[in-house]
Parts: structure tokens; sequence; C-alpha cells
RNA sequence: GGGCGGUUAGCUCAGUGGUAGAGCACCGGCUUUACACGCCGGCUGUCGCAGGUUCGAAUCCUGCACCGCCCA
């Protein structure tokens, strides 16, 4: 219910009224997100058109992980931005996710029920967890896994909740999600769907990244790179032909890898190698003949310059292999041990299958790591490995969440295309609004480093399963070139316990019958679909008409590669355009070393400890300091000052309206000069906030208010209580109203719950619900804007609060309490100083306890008092 | 190795061509009918370093150093 910026100002209901005797802070956040959730004042609602809304892709926060302190300050900053636009007239679209997708919520699961996912198994609906984790672990279907995940996650989103609206977010809780939700993975599904019917998902036999211990293939974007201790190993490789004797050598930090060599390459420019081009050499201890071959990615300065290639050793290797058509001879196995090898057999033929099976036997079964070591020792026997090896550190590919390193296998995933849009996406970023700008080079950056297409599929349980079958053959062998989809108004389906169209129950598994797709999405692939869950697509039309593209994707800046690229991608492909038209980039908080903020010490300092301890406006008021992009320090200092500042709102307001009788009209200059800078403080503010500055925003109205607090109410005190007549208290009153109601809406976004108190003590409704405000508001009660009445009050405002600081300083020095009136200060100043002094004289006498002013004209300008009166009998 | 950001008071940070700022901390004073969770004052700087452009540079340009991040 908007109400008319006049109403807002001027009037002042003395029946509503009601001002508390000693305000304060505690309890404010209990009692307003209650009165909140009654009144649905967050509520978004619908029916607007789409230039009317303002809709926001909140970051589903990890429920099986905690929230700490970095989640309080991004996600404060989001809703800073939802408040400006709510109060901007905006219907605001701001739901929240939780991201339970995933193999966080899988390991959790796990231990605390004593289970594991056996994707073979039927769904059991008479299951019950054991009640105390069972060891072994219990096996049970993908569908009861998923129950335990929802039932485990459904407590932390309870916490979570409690913990965002007691932090004010202005969130719609009536329109959560889930990561893992039905409405997450139809939308998923159907997206999966849809780009398999145009060609734009695929699954290919391919070398992947894979992680040995989660036994999953992993994507490029969640790579890392770690600095391992390592060691060249040179090797020694025979001719096949020619004197024996004659070889070569290569150095390679992965001799382990050797029953995997396919070839040998060096720089076609190099001119210690070209001889050997064409020719083959023989691997050592397994007698595996492999060509010599030129690639200009081998690097002469490397090692001896030659390299060997492995199926697969690294991304290096893969390229090499596809390039030079090389074929594949793989020992590692989805464990990362070496699997076992039948030497002489094809594909894995010897010069002397007996002496490789016999050096084989002792690697097989071992881990990379300890296989790396016997073949060392192999290696120096036959007096294959040249000299010692020599340690190095260097970069090696880990999964982020892994802890060994990445090995590369080949299998069959599931992909989106990705490169061939490469420019695509590279335009979509420049068409995105970045805040801050230079975060765009990020998303750049990345587009540019793309090696390969997104690899969608993982070998885990909890997650969107793909929604496709395979029919099995008469020898029970899927055909995976025809997959069987799922109707689009079936899903989400589970093919681990659905049937497709056309099968029985019973066929699952049998020669002639189907059998599912085993594998889930990576949970990128259903996160960057979020703006699409979110909006209704494509089941709420109207929903989605009015919501989409969103205006604003707010997230951490490390995830760039991950969850924003992704999104750009998914909303590129289905509907031809952004997912949303701005970006807003959060930094991290720093811990006082200036390092990110650890988790352990994030755990330590508990976010509800810290809301109750200084109060959400508090702790707003901090997170408010940080400007997106900007990391922060984490500082419980800036929130005392934030908490201070809450409660100066609290008790300026009830000095402002404490005597708001009688209100006339704005006649005094000082009053109208007030008034003009804070409009001027009103057009700045909204400024910053529609370039994403609400930090710039509560600074300057910070030190506005703290000003207003300091000169202005001291220097009307004594008019609004009538020393001056009605008409100075009429004035002083009503500026007094007219400048705390800008105030407090300009303050609402940072401190909501200060705000909404005192709002609540004279004005309807919410102060989330008013009108954000304009410069024209205030302006409007002035009857006189000419440009000389404005520079005159300006003067005079100046006048003002110089004289007031020069005899407050000079009292300050004579160390004089206040209470012991000046007889007489001494004034000489400019002709136009003099000349405002009798509108400000009456005001200054009151506000400083002077008893007399002597003024002329005159130059140097000063300001002195003359004079202390004998302090008045106690 | 490439890219991006940062370096301003003891601390946290504003400040994109015109006399170096705020808050906190520190020091001194003050019970002042909105507020002692307060008020009034004071102290505090080779704006990372070196060049350059300019009448004038924290600000623009070049190089360097250090810190952090992203990507190889």
């Amino acid at each position: 219910m908007p109400v008319s910026p006049d109403a807002l100002l001027t009037t002042l209901d003395p029946a509503r009224l009601n001002l508390p005797d000693k305000p304060a802070l505690e309890g404010l956040e209990a009692r307003w997100t209650r009165i909140w959730e009654e009144t649905g004042v967050h509520r978004f609602n619908r029916g607007r058109d789409r230039a009317a809304v303002f809709s926001i892709d909140t970051p589903p926060p990890t429920v099986s992980g905690s929230l700490h302190v970095g989640h309080v300050f991004s996600y404060t900053h989001t809703d800073l931005v939802a408040r400006f636009q709510r109060m901007r007239g905006k219907e605001v679209f701001y739901p929240m996710g939780w991201d339970d997708n995933g193999l966080p919520t899988e390991r959790r699961v796990q231990n605390y029920y004593g289970v594991r996912c056996d994707p073979a198994l039927p769904f059991d609906p008479s299951f019950a967890p054991p009640a105390a984790p069972s060891r072994p672990p219990v096996p049970v279907s993908r569908p009861n896994f998923i129950e335990l995940c929802e039932r485990l996650t459904a407590e932390d989103e309870r916490a979570f909740e409690r913990l965002w609206k007691h932090l004010g977010l202005s969130v719609d809780w009536s329109m959560t999600y889930a990561t893992i939700g039905r409405r997450a993975q139809r939308v998923s599904q159907l997206a999966f769907l849809r780009l398999l019917r145009r060609g734009l998902a695929y699954q290919l036999e391919a070398p992947t990244l894979w992680d040995v211990d989660f036994r999953t293939a992993v994507a490029q974007a969640e790579l890392e790179d770690r600095e391992m201790a390592g060691a060249y190993h040179r090797i020694r490789f025979a001719l096949a032909e020619g004197p024996s004797g004659e070889g070569v050598e290569i150095e390679t930090t992965r001799p382990e890898l050797i029953p995997a060599c396919v070839a040998l390459v060096a720089h076609p420019d190099d001119e210690r190698y070209r001889p050997l081009f064409g020719r083959d050499v023989v691997t050592p201890l397994f007698g595996v003949r492999v060509p010599v071959r030129a690639h200009a990615l081998a690097d002469p300065g490397k090692g001896s310059g030659i390299a060997m290639i492995c199926t697969f050793g690294d991304v290096t290797d893969v390229t090499w292999w596809r390039e030079l058509g090389l074929p594949i001879r793989a020992v590692i196995q989805p464990d990362g041990a070496l699997r076992p090898v039948a030497w002489g057999a094809a594909g894995w033929e010897s010069v002397d299958p007996a002496r490789a099976q016999a050096r084989y036997a002792a690697l097989q079964g071992l881990p990379a790591a300890k296989a790396r070591a016997t073949i060392v020792e192999q290696l120096r026997e036959t007096g294959d490995l040249a000299g010692e090896p020599r340690p190095i550190t260097h970069p090696v590919k880990f999964y982020e969440k892994g802890d060994r390193p990445l090995e590369i296998l080949t299998s069959r995933q599931w992909f989106i295309k990705t490169i061939e849009f490469r420019d695509a996406l590279l335009a979509r970023g420049r068409e995105l609004q970045w805040h801050p700008p230079y975060m765009a080079a990020r998303y750049e950056n990345w587009a540019n480093g793309l090696n390969g297409d997104w690899c969608i599929s993982r070998q885990r349980f909890f997650g969107v399963p793909f929604p496709v079958w395979y029919a099995l053959d008469a020898a029970g062998r899927p055909q995976y070139d025809r997959p069987i989809q799922a109707r689009e108004d079936r899903l989400p389906v589970d093919p681990s316990t659905d049937v497709p169209d056309g099968y029985d129950a019973g066929q699952r598994g049998a020669p002639g019958g189907f059998a599912g797709d085993s594998d889930v999405m990576d949970t990128w692939a259903t996160s960057s679909l979020t703006p699409q869950i979110v909006c209704g697509w494509p089941d709420d039309q109207a929903l989605f008409a009015s919501t989409f593209p969103m205006d604003l994707r707010p997230q951490a800046h490390d995830i760039i590669r991950t969850w924003l690229f992704d999104s750009v991608l998914r909303a590129h492909l289905e509907h031809d355009s952004l997912p949303w038209t701005n970006a807003a980039l959060s930094g991290w908080v720093l811990d006082p070393d200036r390092k990110k903020m650890s988790k352990s010490k994030g755990n330590v300092v508990t976010p509800m400890g810290l809301l109750e301890e200084h109060g959400s406006d508090g702790v707003r008021y901090w997170a408010a300091s940080g400007r997106p992009g900007t990391d922060t320090a984490f500082d419980t200092n800036q929130m005392r000052v934030g908490r201070r500042l809450a409660i100066k709102v609290l008790n300026a307001s009830r000095f402002a309206l404490g005597a708001a009788q009688p209100v006339g009209a704005i006649a005094a200059p000082v009053d109208r000069a007030m008034l003009r800078q804070l409009a001027a403080l009103v057009r700045e503010a909204t400024d910053a906030f529609e370039a994403y500055d609400y930090a710039r925003a509560l600074q300057r109205t910070e030190t506005f208010f703290w000003r207003f607090c300091d000169d202005y109410l001291e220097l009307v005190k004594g008019r609004r209580y009538g020393e001056q007549g009605a008409e100075g208290a009429g004035s002083a009153n009503a500026a007094l109203t007219a400048a705390l109601s800008v105030l407090l809406r300009l303050f609402a976004p940072f401190l909501p719950f200060v705000t909404e108190e005192v709002w609540s003590w004279w004005r309807p409704g919410s102060i989330h619900r008013a009108p954000w405000p304009s410069p024209g508001e205030l302006e409007s009660l002035l009857t006189d804007n000419s440009e000389a009445t404005r520079a005159r009050d300006a003067r005079a405002y100046d006048w003002a609060t110089d004289v007031l600081f020069e005899v407050r300083k000079q009292r300050s020095e004579a160390k004089q309490p206040l209470k012991v009136p000046i007889t007489r200060v001494r004034v000489r100043a400019a002709e136009e100083a003099v000349a405002v002094m009798p509108e400000v004289e009456p005001d200054l006498r009151a506000a400083l306890r002077v008893l007399a002013f002597d003024t002329a004209a005159g130059e140097p300008r000063e300001i002195v008092v003359e004079g202390y009166a004998p302090a008045p009998p106690a």
C-alpha cells in the first residue's frame, strides 16, 4: 500500500505516536521477523509485468556444511540490494535454495547412518535406517539413500532458515527450493533431454579426468593445481632395430606408466631426435615396441627433450594420443591401482611376454605411488635407469575435493557441447554487467582456456540421475548408442527404479530387456539451472515471463568458472539469452592475517553468536562496508560501530519525535539548508545503490547522520522546545520530522530492524515497503528554492557550524563544563557571515550557552570566547 | 609463465588532476532533560619504490617490489 510522499513527511498523528521511554535494540530481531512473516512484507506478489519485478538468483548454500561469517557477509550484500529495489517500488523476487545435491551430503549420510548406496538394489518402501551407524555399512537402494539424504538435510535447512531470518534477509520464505528437490530434478532432466535431442548433449567413450578415491569423473572446472614433490627419472629405451646398446633416454615423473607407454615424442625441429622419427623403440622391462613421433607440444627444453606418451599420464598425453592417432594401453583402474594385464595378448604385444608378465606381477594391484617405487627398483636392477631420480616440485592436477592426484581414465561419459560456443559465450560475458567490472576478466580467462566439452556425468548416487535407459541385447549388453529417453511429462524419473515405456519391471537387467543409466549429473549441471528452477521454467510460463532473464546473480568470485559460466552456457543454449543482466561478485572475509577466513576459524565464530552479541543490524553494518569484489577483514570492531549507529538511530529518533508539536512552515535558514543537504545525500545514495555501491550509500548516509546529530540537533534543540516561539519550533519540528523520515528510509536496507522499530512508533505500515526517498519530496517542503535563498541558507548553516566548532573547541581547551555559561563571544568575520548572524544567533546562544555575541565585519576571521560566568549554584 | 586486484594514520578503510580524510585505537575534558552503548576536543602520514606527463599527481603513464586471487 504505497503512501504518498507528503503524508510520509509532514503528517504526524499524535494519536499514533508511541515513543518508548528507554528504547533498546534487544529483542528487535525476534519481534520483527515474526511480524514480517505474519504480514508478508517480503512476499513476492505475482502478476506484475517484467519491468516491475526485480528478480534475484540467490546462491543456495550447501546445507551439509555450516554457515560461517563469509555467508553472513555476502548474503547481506544481496539483501541490501533487494531491500533497496523493493523500496524503489519493484516487486522483488527473492527465493532461497538449499544446495543438498552431491558429494558433501552423500558423504555425510553415509557416515551418519552407516549406509552405502547400491544403485542396483530395488526401492524398499519399508526401509528404516539403522538406529546407530552400522559396520559394515548397510547397502540401500538409490531411492532409499536419497530419502535419507533428504531427511538429514531437512534439519540443516531449518537451522539455516532461522539464521537467515535472524540476520534479516528479506527472502520470500514461501519460495524455497532444494537442488535435489523434485522440481530441480525435473528441470535438470528436462533441460538435459532437450540438449540431447538437439545433439548438444552426447555421450562418448573418452579419456576423462578421474578421481580415484571418489571413483568418479570430474570436470575441468573442478581441477586445481597443487605443488607436489616429485622426481625426474631418466629412463633408457632401446632402439628396436640396429646395433644393440643403441637407445634414447627420456625423462618422466611417472615411471610407473611405462607399461602404458604408446609412443615417444619430440619436437619436429629437434635435431637430436629427428633421425628417430618413424623408427621404433622398445620399452624397458615390458619390451613393447613403440614409435618415435614428432609433435609441436613436445618441449625441447624440458628434461631430455623427448618424452614418453602414456595412456594417460596427463592432459598433454591425451592431446598427443588424439592428434597422433595412437592406440590405448591403459593400466590404471578406477581405484587408482594397476589393473591386471595379459602380456602377449592383442594390444599388449611384447618382445618378451614372459619377462613382461614377471615384471608386471610385482606392480599389479599397487596404487600408482607404490608402483612407482617398485618400478624404479626394477629399472635400477636392469640398468635402464640412468643416474638417480632428480627431485623437483611441480604442479599436479587434483580434483578440488580430492586427496590424490587425478588420473585420466577412458570411460563412457555424458558431455554438453561447450567448445564450439566459445565465441558466443565470450560475447555473453561482455553483455553481462559485472560488479565490479574487472571480474569479467576471470570469465574471459576461463572461456579462453577451455580445452574440452563439459563432462556432466558422475559415478555417484546422490544426485540427479540421467533420465535414460538402454535396451539390452541378447547377450545383455547395453545399446549405448540408442538411449531410451523418459517422457517429459513423467519427469523426474529415476531409471534405477522407474521402468521405460514398453517394458515391464521384470525385464530390468535381463537379456532383451533394459538397464537404467547408472550415473548422476554433476551438481553444477543442476546448479547452472537455478534461474530456470526458480523462475518456473517451463511449467509456469506466467512466472517465467515476469522474472526471466533475472536481474541479479550474486555470488562469490571463486566460482565464476563453474556456477556463473555454466549458468551462462545453459541459458545461452536453452533460451538464447543471458540468465541475468547483472552479476555481483562478493569478496571474501579475511582473518586478521589477511588470509581467507578458514573453516575452523569460521566455526569458532558462529554467526548466531555474532548476531546475538552485536545485533543483526550491527553485523549487517560491518558486512555492508565490503564493496562488491572487495575482500574485507573480519572486524568485530566494525560490528560494534554498527551497533552504536543503530542505538544512535533509536535515540536521535526519540529526540526528533519527542516534541513533535507544534508543526509549521519550514522557515528557518538552517532548517532549509539541512534539508537541502539531505536532498543531495538522497541523490548520492540513490546513484550509489543503483551502481551496486551500497557501501558508499551507507558511508555517506552515516556521515550525514552523525553530523546531523552532532550539529543540527544541537543547534535546534532550544528552538524546537519553544525558546524562540511557536513559529521557530514549528519550523524545527517539521524539518526534524521530514529529515527523520528520509534518514530512516536511507538506513532501512542496512539496519532493517532498528529502522522498522522507529518507523512503527509513528508511521503505519512497514518501512520496507515505504517508497525510497527522493530529493523532490524534501525540496517540495521548501517554498523558496531560488538560487539566492539556497546560497544564503547554506551560508547561514555553514557559519553556524563554524561557530559551533570554534566555541566548543575553546570551551574544551579551557576545560569548562557546558553548564557554565559563556559571558561573551567576540566575532570578527567576513561581511557575508556577519549578514547571516542574526538568523542563527539565537540557535547558537542556546546550543553553546553563550550569553552574548559581539559581531563585527573584518579580517582576519576571529571567534574568541571572552569569559565564563561563575558556575550557577548547584 | 599469463591475467586481475591491492599497497594511504598504530588498525580497518574512503578518496580517479587542485591545501591528505573517516571510524576505531590513543590522549585530555564533560553526568549536557535523545543517547555514558553518550558528548566536546586533541594527536597521528616521505599516500609501497623509482622515473615520466602536468602550472599542479595519492589520483594519469612506464618500470620495479611486496601481498592476494584467477588461469596455465
